[in-house]
DNA sequence: CCGAATCCCCCTGGATACTG
DNA sequence: CAGTATCCAGGGGGATTCGG
């Protein structure tokens, strides 16, 4: 990729190596990622089936559900258990360490529905003195 | 855009792009703001000027902090100082709301510092395994 | 010194259609 | 039912340049 060697720093590799937090905002900062934790946790530790967890999340794609979960599954967090029926039924459950993503993302959940009015509110009193 | 119209909750239901988590995710999640926010955080209560921000986040560009402070300040998350010299000295420092924010953020940062390795390690095997 | 403006690449993610 | 493949629009974010 080469993108930025003429600047005096590589960061396209010196922010992962050096940065896990940015690695692990990229993927909770994925649309759907947290979400899919979230509906996940709550089940734990029931597994649930790929149409259940889509209509647990109005709105996503059966695409974005597919990726998502295999990059849950790649990463460990999830786990994917085919039974083996016609047509099969596909189950995802939480791994621990899935699960033990869930609290730090609650927390994060918490601060947001804390604060998001305000921050909005801030944002609204920005566009009223700024473009005046 | 079929939104999610029919879903019901707004508030709590992350699903929602209305929902405070996913619209605090989109701000945290953008590549330099976590970052910022840890640097600005570390200094607290002290303040830092621009190119002082600049020198303590390798890699990002001006143009990268200028957008990503003006987003924090916009959000009432850092407050923007300017010294009327020549030429002029700008200083920034979070807000107590900013602050707040540094608790969630840093049980992520720890997080992944703990656990993003093991996740590493997981997409490694994935790699192995899958393409075999 | 600080930041605004411009250009442009590329990645995310949405819609749709097709397999097993 | 579950997943894959293709196409495509939008936007994030990098380099660069100009302004105050």
């Amino acid at each position: 990729m080469t993108r930025s060697e003429s600047a005096g720093g590589r960061r396209g590799d010196l922010f992962d190596p050096l940065c896990p937090t940015r690695q692990l905002l990229d993927r909770v900062g994925a649309k759907w990622t947290s979400m899919a934790v979230k509906v996940l946790a709550e089940a734990a530790p029931d597994e649930l089936r790929f149409a259940e967890l889509r209509r647990r999340i109005p709105g996503i794609s059966q695409k974005m559900l597919s990726v998502t979960l295999q990059s849950l599954v790649r990463d460990g967090l999830a786990e994917r258990r085919v039974e083996p029926t016609v047509p099969p039924a596909v189950h995802y459950r939480l791994t621990d360490l899935g699960l033990s993503l869930e609290g730090p993302l609650a927390a994060l959940r918490q601060w947001a529905e804390t604060h998001m009015a305000q921050i909005e509110h801030n944002n609204r009193l920005a566009d009223e003195i700024g473009p005046t």
